[in-house]
DNA sequence: AGTCTTCTACGAAGACTTTCGTGGTTCAGA
DNA sequence: TCTGAACCACGAAAGTCTTCGTAGAAGACT
């Protein structure tokens, strides 16, 4: 098959919409809608014009074998992060994803188990890699 | 003092400007324009303009003792960073760090000194932390 | 002084993002 | 069947981002 191509960086709306998606698995415009104007109020016709416009990018793929499309997400939420983290590693950090992971740590008050689970991480780099 | 009020999070192209500044300190157009211009085809006046906004948005300062104007970032580099990291955690990991840090660090082929940078970083947060 | 270069200021075009109203269709319930 | 609710398509407005052309001021050079 030929290689995936590149989906454009999703926008902040957007990511807002994929982050419920993932959540959910496939939904509707009406449960997306439901979900988020909870936390913020947005019009249901806003909510279905982003996801149509998310399709025509290739952001998500839609069932419209039912009257009320389903949505879902194109890439595994891993694939946008790391897309995502690659993104501003680039542009923020010079290239150094060692400088975003410090600043991340050092920004933050991690529990003893989150640092044991990086620590685990990296034994398996060290490790397994080369 | 007053809390320093937030600034706006600087765009993809602001973000270039804002590294330049970063790197070279207080500069001109001309000698930022110079610099990002051997990467990028971009003309001198579109430097000019972004950074003359980014000076209204607050995200720098200038010095205009001179003829030609003297810019710098308002920020230290690492403030921004942390806000951007932030900002990202938010909008894409649904608030947890550490699945940021895990994502950055797995996508990435870290040498043996950069991991043991980041153990010495964890030791201290164990540590001293609390 | 006159000319050429370099600078800032201004305005505006074009693309993208986010928002929502309107209109037409489909379906369920009275 | 008629009415109301839910849905999708479409268009457009308002805001932001990025781009650059033009004009005028300031300096440098002859």
């Amino acid at each position: 098959m030929p290689p995936a191509p590149q989906l454009p960086r999703p926008t902040d709306a957007e990511l807002e919409i994929l982050r419920v998606l993932w959540d959910l698995g496939p939904s509707t415009v009406r449960q997306v809608h439901d979900l988020l104007s909870r936390k913020r109020d947005v019009g249901y016709t806003t909510m279905l014009k982003l996801m149509q416009i998310m399709t025509d990018k290739g952001l998500l793929l839609r069932d419209e074998s039912e009257r009320s499309h389903v949505y879902r997400a194109k890439q595994k939420e891993a694939v946008t992060q790391k897309q995502l983290v690659k993104d501003l590693v680039s542009k923020a950090f010079g290239g150094s994803t060692e400088k975003l992971v410090m600043q991340a740590l050092s920004s933050k008050k991690a529990t003893a188990q989150e640092i044991a689970e990086i620590r685990k991480l990296l034994d398996e780099m060290e490790g397994g890699a080369q």
